[in-house]
DNA sequence: CTTGATAATCAGAAAATCTAATTACATAAT
DNA sequence: ATTATGTAATTAGATTTTCTGATTATCAAG
């Protein structure tokens, strides 16, 4: 009785779509193993993220990013220094602010858990002939472009717009 | 100055690679919004979720998904049952548990949320022809299996494993 | 039918975030 | 230059969320 769909039709999906979600999945699975790993809350540990990406950021870029006050933000840096985890420097030419980095020894932590897979996938994807890789970005463009509507659908309120039509290329 | 990699070399990611990550943060905005129109906070967004895809669970099911204590699961289940977005109704063979299930109109909203993006992705999927369809389900595939070995070491502790080799397809 | 485990909840403490006020600095307009 | 206004970060105290430990009800094994 777990999963017998009683009232929503199965409604068979393509073997992609299940992988997509289950990339999804896995990803936040992945996310809650590496908080855990290092003793981090789901708000520090997506500071860290942000932090890495864009090498440094003042606490206000970072509240915005967060979604978070200003005042909860000042708490998460304080807990991330605490921890090691980055460092304060002054703005060069904003006295008002600072500059929050993320520690020499958190970004090397990071690569060596996210780099092999990250070289995996990129390895994998090379190892493709130049039509079929230029498939794949296609598709994986379309799903971008799909969320992307989606999210701006979502953004002005709940109207639902229409499905895109895609040309169908099958041979027959 | 915002994003010239000081120290780390940029290193060329494949498109392909770029869209993967894309999709992932993509869906973290996308559940955000969601969040945000529901008025619902991580968790409970998390949980709906979970519920949505079972059908059903026991609070201690929930709980466990969740990561969180029955105490805090709980105060979920209550939150959530205040809303009316969840029932609670007793469990048919085991009279401690109680059987939580989604409102009727929860499931329609996320439906009418969610279905237009799945639908898009799994049109444009069946828009290629079967020997294209087969290189992204590989593709896939391969994601779902690198992010699955991630998993699986970093459970076991920090020890890194060497990157899968990829037999190379490339026309020369 | 008693004993030990399990499911959910309650009570109070701890952690994380919020609102509002404060301090320091920047920027624009006299 | 001086003042006025706005912005960046922090602090203080309240609120929300989660945790630990204890409690109640039920199940399951002997």
């Amino acid at each position: 009785m777990q999963n017998s769909h009683g009232g929503r039709p199965p409604m068979q999906m393509h073997p992609a779509s299940v992988l997509v979600r289950q990339i999804l999945v896995l990803n936040e699975v992945m996310e809650f193993i590496m908080r855990r790993e290092m003793d981090l809350n789901e708000t520090d540990f997506q500071a860290m993220q942000h932090l890495m990406k864009q090498r440094s950021m003042s606490p206000g870029e970072l509240a915005k990013v967060l979604h978070l006050t200003a005042a909860a933000t000042t708490t998460v840096i304080d807990r991330l220094a605490r921890k090691g985890h980055i460092t304060r420097t002054p703005h060069p030419t904003d006295r008002r602010r600072w500059l929050i980095s993320p520690s020499e020894q958190s970004v090397r932590a990071a690569m060596e858990n996210l780099m092999p897979m990250i070289l995996d996938v990129d390895n994998k994807v090379r190892s493709y002939n130049d039509r079929d890789q230029a498939v794949i970005v296609d598709f994986l463009n379309s799903v971008v472009a799909s969320m992307g509507s989606r999210v701006a659908a979502l953004e002005n309120g709940p109207a639902p717009i229409p499905p895109t039509v895609h040309t169908d290329s099958r041979k027959v």
